[in-house]
DNA sequence: GTACGTGCAAATGATTTGCGTTAAG
DNA sequence: CTTAACGCAAATCATTTGCACGTAC
């Protein structure tokens, strides 16, 4: 995989922003730097990242949205705006895989929790 | 919301099955007993019966599919074709609530977790 | 120098919309 | 009767593709 401007400028936007992004905001940001940069090429860079594993694609509310690859991590999800931040627990991953022990249909690797409720912009109660 | 048959025959079907289908399978399968419905119809079914909080959107590697509503569950999604069954445990959203705790962001009501691997079908190694 | 990436425009596919007609309550 | 739902075609939106040209290595 070869190290472009338009690659570059992608991933460290997704390292420096936990906002997991949409296309478009992506799209937007890799212009500022650079204005020739379309659409289809922020759609195939995605896409590459994604195949080698350096990227990830989370899907809000029928919007694909992408975070850089760290580590395993839990997501915490507005079922009001999308708006989606990280929660870390290894202790929630291990009891998961855990508790769900050996399937006879599946070979089980990883397990993420998604917690939903409102963030504070969205609860009307605040 | 009115009940008519196209709506009645959407719902029954995802009652019958914990297959997940997709907006085409579903599609499909009410043209068998009433050949004039379009997609359109189905796609604006789904909406309702969703707004209405009587189905549930659920999206596998970027395919919309849909599940009639029941008790909180777990997911266990295949990797490699998308395959996708449940999983109850109660024991595991209670642990979950409790390790998240207090979120001084957000206020959070239900928790879900997705379990990844390889179906049968897909696993080299069986 | 060669293969992979980019930019552009056109194609595809999923989903939505507008509107006249039909059917549920 | 009245209003929501249906069926159809057209519109929109996201994503992909093909290809000539440019650039990383």
């Amino acid at each position: 995989m070869k190290i472009t401007n338009q690659r570059n400028t992608i991933l460290k936007f997704l390292k420096d922003n936990q906002n997991h992004p949409s296309v478009e905001e992506i799209f937007e940001k890799v212009k500022r730097t650079l204005p020739r940069t379309t659409k289809a090429t922020v759609y195939k860079n995605l896409k590459t990242l994604m195949i080698h594993d350096i990227i990830k694609e989370v899907n809000i509310k029928g919007v694909s949205r992408f975070e850089a690859k760290i580590d395993p991590h839990h997501h915490i999800i507005c079922k009001n705006c999308g708006k989606i931040i990280d929660f870390e627990s290894e202790e929630l991953r291990n009891f998961a895989l855990q508790i769900i022990g050996k399937q006879k249909d599946f070979t089980i690797d990883s397990a993420e929790t998604n917690f939903f409720g409102k963030c504070n912009m969205c609860d009307d109660s605040k």
